[in-house]
DNA sequence: AGTATGGCATAGCAGTGCTATAGATAAGGC
DNA sequence: GCCTTATCTATAGCACTGCTATGCCATACT
């Protein structure tokens, strides 16, 4: 029995980066099949031997854009003040999806997610809920279910970012909204939520040296 | 001068609702412009006459999608317990949105909203934030600017609901968080909350004659 | 009644995702 | 070294998409 020619690795990891390339400049509108295939210089062909369809395609750039984000999430570092913590992964979060409004609507907004292109953000979940359970133990949170919170945090975040890409809130108002309804959430307006509020300070001068550090 | 002949206003009444019935029941995808004007019984040049283009008889459909929810959502009555009234609307803006899943879609999540389409859309805000306003001004709510409260309110549902249609969400896991996150968002966890959560239990049962009313 | 204005039908355009078929290419056996 | 064979890639064509140029014809005014 012989071994037959393999598919060229280089050519999918090209097509997957063009590909993710286009939806990210000019939408999902703008990656077609034979552009895709002009542009990275191979035939429509290839697309098919190496993916399937175009929707395998598509699937194939929404798993990179999970595992983007992790790995962006995951950058933000831990100190002593768990609030701040959670503050600075939700404006990350913000900030990763508004920088790449295309890659994020594709991601999340234009279908369903199967669980397995999920794989990495999931990790980014459960993150975000030991960052909770950090506030809760430290005291810092009334008392409460930390997957529970989670959940309503990422959903409030989510939540504005898709209203502002709809253009039905303004980018400075989402993250106002962003920054008041995290603390609302786990605080209410007590008494609390004022130590807390000084810890979304913190974040505000840490979001900055963390851009700083992304960016390098 | 001559008047010449005029569009037929039935054919364009026909072919919104033609378009809203398909976009409703098999998604955006299959409205096409040979399969509209095959369904309404027409050529596909009239689409031409009475919209433009596809994407304007999209916009028509998104139109009367807004038209819709406004009514919808007015159809909830006033009582005497504000906050039972701020958890009924909400609970019927999921129910609504849920209830026609493609709709909601093309409505909100396909792409941004122009602000004149959302005519409709704009007075149920505005509606959402007498209902804050007046759980404010009865006390029921930790004083708060009522539009920022509204805004919060809204991205959270509206987080959630598209949380779910992504399939990161179980449909059940979406209500229970609905209604925590409403209470938290205005009150926190201490002792107010649990009038407020006692008020949310009424929704569940006026939710019900709600229901039935519309489906009369 | 005659006319001209503009809605509607037909046919064709370039583009889409996808596939059947033919050709190029690389790996293993000798 | 070559030849065989399996598999990848290229070409051409399918039915479909939104859109438009053109001509027919119904309608409302003179």
């Amino acid at each position: 029995m012989v071994s037959p020619r393999v598919a060229d690795p280089a050519i999918r990891a090209a097509l997957i980066q063009a590909a993710a390339s286009i939806t990210a400049d000019e939408g999902r509108h703008a990656l077609t099949l034979r552009r895709l295939a002009r542009e990275v210089g191979t035939s429509t062909m290839a697309i098919y031997t190496h993916f399937g369809s175009m929707d395998d395609l598509r699937r194939e750039v929404r798993r990179a854009g999970f595992a983007n984000l992790s790995s962006y999430l995951g950058s933000v570092r831990r100190t002593r003040d768990p609030v701040a913590d959670l503050g600075l992964l939700g404006w990350a979060y913000y900030m990763s999806a508004t920088g790449e409004p295309n890659l994020y609507r594709a991601m999340f907004l234009d279908g369903p997610v199967d669980a397995e292109d999920f794989g990495a953000g999931i990790e980014t979940f459960e993150q975000l809920v030991a960052a909770v359970r950090r506030c809760v133990d430290a005291g810092r949170f009334s008392p409460a279910d930390p997957v529970h919170l989670a959940t309503e945090f990422w959903s409030a975040t989510h939540g504005l970012i898709s209203l502002q890409f709809a253009n039905l809130l303004p980018a400075g108002e989402a993250v106002d909204r962003l920054a008041s309804v995290s603390m609302s959430l786990y605080l209410g307006y007590g008494d609390e939520a004022n130590a807390a509020r000084r810890s979304m300070a913190l974040t505000g001068k840490r979001a900055a040296a963390f851009s700083l550090e992304q960016a390098s």
